[in-house]
DNA sequence: GACAATGTTACAGT
DNA sequence: CACTGTAACATTGT
């Protein structure tokens, strides 16, 4: 799944687009683009790429006349450039014949245009939470977000109000790092065990950004390549698998309607 | 043909 | 009202 990890190998390869100048799009399926597809096309023709960035999932291309074009990659979606698959949905052309495709089996990922002034508020990134691997996360800010916060570790990951950019992959990795069950009370963590959660967090995703994701379905980068990260798991996938720590064999549960896979010795509720 | 996969959002409940 | 938990939705491969 693209998460944090995914989404910045992408948005790291897509930067050879940088200063391109859109010339057309095309599409079988206008249901991905969260506007009138026409109007869509119309408006975009003639920007050009000024920077391309990450915001949690979000990819961020700021464009030319203060628009700025946004895409979610949901479950399955992800961009191609010089190379192909069956599931692209839509095709960018640039002025200079370069080829991006956005590939998407499940249709889920969705792409928009919007104003640099106001898309922000329009589609609620001011509600996002602190992104992880930037030096404004000290584990004083840690601290400060899980203050009072009733609820459980793995929910708390998954939300994207607190930490943004963690999705079901580094949700389970963290709470396995750190030794914490996936149920644990936060507010219930012991000082050690709170620091142990944020450096979990530092670590799997960092980890994920090194190894350029994580391919366990479909996801790969812009050359179509796979990333590296599904060997460097611990929990994510892993049930009935033994424990790579103690060797006990890993459970399985559901957690927000998300599979959650841990080490019932090594994962402790506190 | 039912099901599993998961990020987000809308909504119910406290 | 702020926070937490749950359900529904998008679609397709198995």
């Amino acid at each position: 799944m693209p998460e944090l990890p995914e989404v910045q190998t992408q948005v790291d390869d897509l930067q050879v687009l940088v200063g391109k100048k859109f010339l057309d799009v095309r599409t079988d399926s206008e249901k991905i683009f969260k506007m009138p597809y026409k109007i869509f096309v119309q408006e975009i023709r003639g920007l050009k790429i000024k920077s391309i960035k990450r915001r949690a999932k979000f990819l961020l291309f700021f464009l030319s006349k203060k628009k700025i074009l946004i895409v979610h990659f949901r479950m399955t979606g992800h961009f191609l450039i010089d190379a192909e698959d069956p599931y692209i949905r839509a095709t960018f052309e640039f002025s200079d014949g370069t080829i991006l495709h956005y590939s998407d089996i499940r249709k889920f990922g969705c792409v928009c245009l919007s104003e640099v002034d106001t898309y922000e508020k329009k589609y609620g990134f001011d509600k996002l939470g602190v992104e992880p691997l930037e030096d404004e996360f000290t584990f004083d800010k840690f601290k400060e977000i899980i203050k009072g916060h009733k609820g459980t570790v793995k929910p708390f990951l998954l939300s994207q109000k607190f930490i943004a950019g963690i999705g079901n992959i580094y949700a389970d990795e963290s709470a396995f790092i750190a030794g914490i069950h996936p149920l644990a009370k936060l507010d219930k963590l012991p000082l050690k065990k709170q620091e142990a959660l944020y450096n979990a967090i530092r670590e799997s995703l960092t980890r994920g950004v090194e190894n350029r994701g994580t391919t366990i379905g479909e996801y790969v980068d812009t050359k179509g390549e796979r990333g590296k990260n599904q060997y460097s798991l611990f929990a994510y996938k892993r049930k009935g698998l033994p424990c790579l720590k103690c060797g006990t064999e890993m459970q399985r549960i559901v957690v927000v309607q998300r599979g959650t896979t841990f080490c019932d010795k090594c994962q402790k509720m506190y």
